[in-house]
DNA sequence: TGTTGGTAGTTGGTAGTAGCAACTAATAGT
DNA sequence: ACTATTAGTTGCTACTACCAACTACCAACA
């Protein structure tokens, strides 16, 4: 990427960058709503829902976490990530157990099952976005990928990250 | 996901890109993640649901069109598309009329109601947007959005795009 | 010790999302 | 006219997601 610091003196007016937002906007929207139908086609194809595959990953990405932890994680309420972990213990991915700490808390854990699950999705959906990727260069996949993640990074410190209490303020 | 990979069966041409898809995966699920929740926060705030909000979008995008059409456009069953006009017929941003052309199929039309409302949304998420990247250069800003964009291509082309055909114009 | 305030998680209630299947009605093909 | 197809609706089921009310536990302190 060219890095030059040319236009850092913007006008009164900035409409380059209402006009940049916009078109940022509608792309993340579109996004979002592919993103979904994929995730819909491809998850639900095995024995989980999307929002149980990502309170799977997340628990596998970040170790066991206490179900406040996870609503926070996934930017849910708490009972509504109360019942997805309900739906995932049902059906033996999560085992859910007491806080050796705490006795109020819960201390969630994938089993093996959930393991093996998990990776055979995040398996598939890799395979996924590589055919959608590979022709790109290598320059520009890792350009979007840290662009992206940014994106999120920013995100989810305005509007997310603390729904109910944590707050990792950097 | 998986600990560890790139062991003796993965391709040597194809590490770096499992590696970039992976990146890509999973910043695009927690794009996903963020944006919902910060939709759900911003748009409930008025009158619509999220899905009901994008359906405006699209129909006020794309112009007067048929359910299924609407239903295609924003990856859903036409049965899910049905309802979700429902609820915006009922609170009058949309107008559901015969198509003159044909009398099985619907003609959605935004209300002016539903303009209204629609503009003022958007400019709540595209000031949200803005806040968001004010302090990246332009050339990020662009290039995250057309990155982004082209992605949204690629993926729509590839599990989206058509699920009724594709689009023959008005 | 017992009360009180706060925190962790569950459950009830309501509304919306979403797909499949079965259905009606209109259209197109023969 | 008869049939197959297409557009859209509705019944069904399950999940998502919020708020609010609730139980259980923890911590502090009088």
């Amino acid at each position: 990427m060219s890095s030059k610091q040319g236009k850092r003196d913007a006008p009164v007016k900035d409409s380059g960058l209402y006009k940049d937002a916009r078109d940022l906007n509608r792309a993340v929207s579109e996004l979002v709503r592919v993103y979904q139908f994929r995730d819909r086609k491809s998850i639900f194809y095995y024995d989980v829902s999307v929002t149980q595959c990502y309170a799977l990953s997340s628990i596998i990405t970040h170790g066991p976490m206490t179900l406040n932890r996870l609503a926070s994680e996934l930017y849910l309420d708490k009972s509504t990530a109360s019942r997805v972990v309900g739906s995932l213990v049902r059906k033996g991915y999560v085992r859910r157990s007491a806080d050796p700490g705490d006795a109020r808390a819960l201390r969630l854990e994938v089993t093996g099952k959930g393991t093996g699950l998990h990776s055979k999705i995040a398996r598939d959906l890799v395979e996924e976005m590589k055919n959608l990727v590979a022709d790109y260069d290598v320059d520009t996949r890792r350009a979007t990928a840290r662009l992206i993640s940014r994106l999120v990074q920013r995100a989810s410190e305005r509007f997310g990250g603390n729904i109910s209490g944590e707050d990792e303020g950097t």
